[in-house]
DNA sequence: CACGGGATCGTCT
DNA sequence: GACGATCCCGTGT
């Protein structure tokens, strides 16, 4: 059955160490949010890697733990969803084992199904990259609030999931480029941990 | 197309 | 009390 081949990411997806390579493993994949009923599916064309402890740019950097931060401390496959600039909701995936609050930031989606829902939640009337491409966008796009902050993406019944296509990216297909919007973070702002496919229209501008 | 500013509020100092 | 892992719209070219 071809149901069978689509696999929803799990623990040995989420929980490996390296987040920076979740970021790029995670190119290609298929992020589904569920809402009342409704599956809006897009493939992941932009991440962004922010590793805890020692990533300046990182809400987590230097173990800093509040109660915004917590959830980045609890098992990789929850997500973390925040509000940035009063605005506009972040949707991240955290990583790792419990206590390395690692996370990967989903930056933009080539959408695929329920596009007219999309539309609808963006106001747009017509399809068009920046329908997707951004954070804040994709994640109103989606649905995604921080209502949504700490949900388990692993479970069978939650409302958001990822999934593996079987869809292949070639590392030479992925930009490796500086993160967006991190230029406080000092060295740590010339890393290249933002990731994208190459000459795929979907994926953000910005910088 | 590039740039500049306003929106808007939770979080941290 | 300041500012941000952003976006949109207006202006000018």
């Amino acid at each position: 059955m071809v149901l069978d081949k689509i696999k929803r990411l799990g623990v040995p997806f989420f929980q490996r160490d390296d987040v920076v390579q979740i970021s790029k493993d995670l190119l290609g994949k298929v992020l589904v949010t569920n809402f009342n009923n409704i599956k809006t599916i897009g493939k992941i064309v932009e991440t962004e890697a922010y590793r805890g402890p020692d990533d300046k740019a990182s809400h987590a950097y230097n173990n800093r733990f509040t109660e915004r931060t917590k959830i980045m401390y609890e098992k990789g496959g929850l997500a973390y969803v925040y509000l940035c600039y009063g605005i506009h909701h972040l949707f991240n995936v955290v990583t790792s084992k419990k206590g390395s609050p690692h996370a990967v930031l989903i930056r933009a989606i080539e959408p695929l199904e329920e596009i007219e829902t999309m539309l609808k939640r963006r106001n747009f009337d017509q399809l068009k990259p920046q329908l997707t491409a951004g954070p804040g966008v994709m994640s109103k796009a989606l649905g995604i609030t921080t209502a949504h902050n700490g949900m388990n993406i692993m479970n069978s019944n939650s409302k958001i999931w990822v999934e593996d296509h079987h869809i292949i990216i070639k590392p030479k297909d992925i930009i490796e480029s500086p993160r967006v919007g991190v230029d406080y973070a000092e060295e740590c702002a010339s890393w290249n941990w933002r990731f994208r496919i190459t000459n795929n229209k979907w994926m953000s501008k910005a910088k």
